[in-house]
DNA sequence: CAGACTATGACTACGGCT
DNA sequence: AGCCGTAGTCATAGTCTG
């Protein structure tokens, strides 16, 4: 990193569009992946990691905080590809660190690597500079540790060491050995964490889960409350492992070389902007805008990363610190649809020259549902529907409309008037009929979104799923504005991982402005959004290679090192999160980026400096 | 049992006012 | 600055129904 990025400016850094996927089109292109291929696919990785010291498994180490030398001297006594002795060996390494009794022991072990430390070795202070001599530059050092990497085959061996530290944690022992369940919790308590967050970390993340999703849950959540200035901040941890010290760290303050970031300092946090149009757009006149991105975001592929705009307080500020402190563009796509859709978009996109998918689309709500227009009542002074959602109004709410207009024979009062608009607002009713409100059809929603007509229609899919896909969809006009500058940098296609895909809105942006889609890796929770984004590729008769992933807790490092293998890196990392957890309209569990599905941010995060590392280490 | 239907506020931001 | 009213928000859980 550092040395790509140009003068002029920020987003000229250069970027290879390899074609090494034309030399081996042995994919069968029109359909989903085989078994067949799967089988063709991980030997093809499988040979390709055998060829020498796993590069990924050095990353991995390295990502999970991991001083790099020690991880090679590790590496070197044990080998490079024996994982678990590996992992025994730093986790020594770690707790002779941690421990202050061993502190010295640590001192010597190090003090190869690092001996302008040993000044610093009898003070607290002192190992959290020799820590913070771990951290470096290195963009590999901050890639989060792969979630299969603790996979449940290494937790006995974690589980055992862990047992060891329990001793001395005066846990009493018992003749018999404590569960799987309980060497988690000690382990985690004996980080610092209390023992009421270990243990809703414990009921969140479910009984398999492994101690790294646990730390990281643990850490998620408390920077997230962190990060909101009305929380009071928790007792700190008293003791942290390399990994979870360097996660941490990394959440509190990205990279120390930049603008020192901390969360305690008065620092302005990120504010929405008034007038929703980020760096612009195609309908406003807008002053000219340039910015500077920071270093850590000039690094190949490149990303897109959105949410809901008005999320609790400081969600915004974490997602962009998580973000290579990108700033945010927020943008609501009421500049671009007849509906409202506010949201906040990180990307290391180039803003210039960006041009927008045309026809432009109706952007008022006679223009977009002109059959309304006829019973529309000049009171209604609406012009714009809000955010589309995913639950409509009911029908006893419309009937009590009626009923409310029905005893009028003009205009109905003033306090009426109010009532139904205000409902009409809520739940973005529009008139068809004399006194007669009604909630807008899916097909409508697909035409205000951007989609094809029928897109979600048909193949076993229900209305109410219809409403729900929609509604948590992008607005394919505003993404595809954003994502126009594409089309000039890939004209022989673009090769995209798609996170939270949903019903394919990047991709459908992406076929609408005329980008090929050479390879999506589409990876996607729900059934039903799979079946209607196949079905949308296979009806625009794609001629690249879709492969679906149905969670992306399946997204290991090695699945990435595979797919990245197969198909020469990604151009593109897209996807927004779930926002459950953030959205207004949640009354139940509105809990902010550590909510049980908004946690997923952290995954995308995950993920996308994998893929940065992996494809880092490749060129 | 799947799908349809319904009731269920809190949290922000902002403008006007004192 | 503080108060108050207005406005908007990629939803969830329980119940009903065929």
């Amino acid at each position: 990193m550092g040395g790509s990025a140009s003068d002029n400016g920020s987003d000229s850094f250069s970027w290879s569009s390899d074609d090494e996927l034309d030399n081996k089109k042995t994919f069968d292109s029109s359909s989903a992946f085989t078994a067949a291929n799967e089988e063709a696919f991980a030997s093809t990785a499988e040979a390709s990691s055998s060829s020498g010291p796993s590069s990924a498994l050095f990353c991995h180490f390295v990502g999970a905080g991991f001083p790099e030398s020690l991880v090679a001297k590790a590496m070197e006594e044990n080998g490079s590809e024996d994982m678990d002795s590996i992992l025994n060996t730093l986790l020594t390494y770690s707790a002779l660190e941690s421990s202050p009794s061993d502190k010295q022991n640590a001192e010597n072990l190090h003090e190869n690597e690092h001996p302008e430390n040993e000044r610093n070795g009898d003070s607290p202070q002192g190992i959290d500079a020799a820590l913070d001599q771990n951290i470096d530059t290195d963009f590999c050092r901050k890639t989060d540790v792969d979630s299969d990497f603790w996979s449940s085959d290494y937790d006995e061996n974690i589980a055992d060491d862990f047992s060891d530290s329990d001793s001395c944690t005066g846990i009493e022992e018992t003749s018999t050995p404590p569960s799987d369940k309980d060497q988690k919790f000690i382990f985690l308590a004996d980080m610092g964490y209390p023992a009421e967050e270990v243990s809703i970390a414990m009921e969140r993340c479910g009984p398999d889960s492994t101690v790294e999703e646990l730390a990281d849950f643990l850490c998620a959540a408390q920077v997230a409350r962190a990060a909101d200035p009305y929380y009071v901040d928790p007792p700190k941890p008293k003791l942290y492992s390399n990994y979870a010290k360097h996660k941490r760290r990394r959440m509190l303050e990205y990279d120390k070389t930049k603008k020192p970031r901390t969360l305690f300092e008065d620092e302005e946090p990120i504010r929405l902007p008034k007038q929703m149009i980020g760096f612009g757009v195609p309908t406003e006149p807008c002053p000219p805008v340039s910015r500077m991105l920071p270093d850590a975001a000039l690094v190949p592929p490149y990303f897109y990363y959105e949410n809901v705009a008005l999320a609790p307080k400081g969600v915004w500020d974490t997602i962009s610190r998580f973000l290579y402190d990108v700033e945010p563009e927020f943008v609501d796509s009421k500049y671009f649809c007849a509906a409202a859709r506010k949201r906040g978009y990180v990307h290391n996109l180039p803003i210039e020259n960006r041009s927008p998918l045309l026809p432009l689309p109706p952007r008022s709500i006679h223009d977009a549902l002109p059959l309304t227009k006829k019973w529309w009542p000049h009171w209604d002074t609406r012009k714009k529907l809000n955010c589309l959602q995913t639950a409509i109004g009911s029908a006893r709410l419309t009937e009590r409309i009626r009923k409310a207009l029905e005893q009028w024979d003009g205009d109905p009062p003033l306090h009426v008037q109010k009532y139904v608009l205000d409902e009409c607002r809520k739940w973005n009713l529009v008139w068809v009929g004399r006194n007669k409100v009604a909630p807008l059809e899916p097909d409508e929603v697909e035409m205000l979104l951007g989609f094809p007509r029928n897109h979600t229609r048909g193949g076993g899919i229900s209305r109410t799923d219809r409403y729900k896909s929609l509604g948590n969809s992008f607005q394919v006009d505003t993404v595809a504005y954003h994502l126009s500058v594409l089309k000039d940098m890939f004209p022989g296609g673009i090769k995209i991982l798609s996170l939270f895909s949903g019903i394919g809105g990047a991709e459908v942006a992406l076929h609408r402005l005329g980008v090929p889609l050479k390879v999506v890796v589409a990876v996607e929770i729900s059934e039903v959004n799979r079946n209607i984004l196949r079905s949308w590729w296979e009806q625009t008769n794609q001629k690249g290679i879709l492969v679906d992933i149905a969670d992306v807790q399946q997204l290991t490092g090695d699945r990435l090192e595979q797919l990245i293998s197969s198909f020469g890196g990604f151009d593109l990392v897209i996807g927004g999160s779930p926002c459950n957890n953030l959205a207004g309209s949640n009354r139940v569990s509105r809990d902010g980026l550590e909510g049980k599905e908004s946690a997923l941010f952290f995954d995308y995060c995950r993920v996308l400096d994998l893929v940065k590392c992996i494809m880092g280490k490749k060129q």
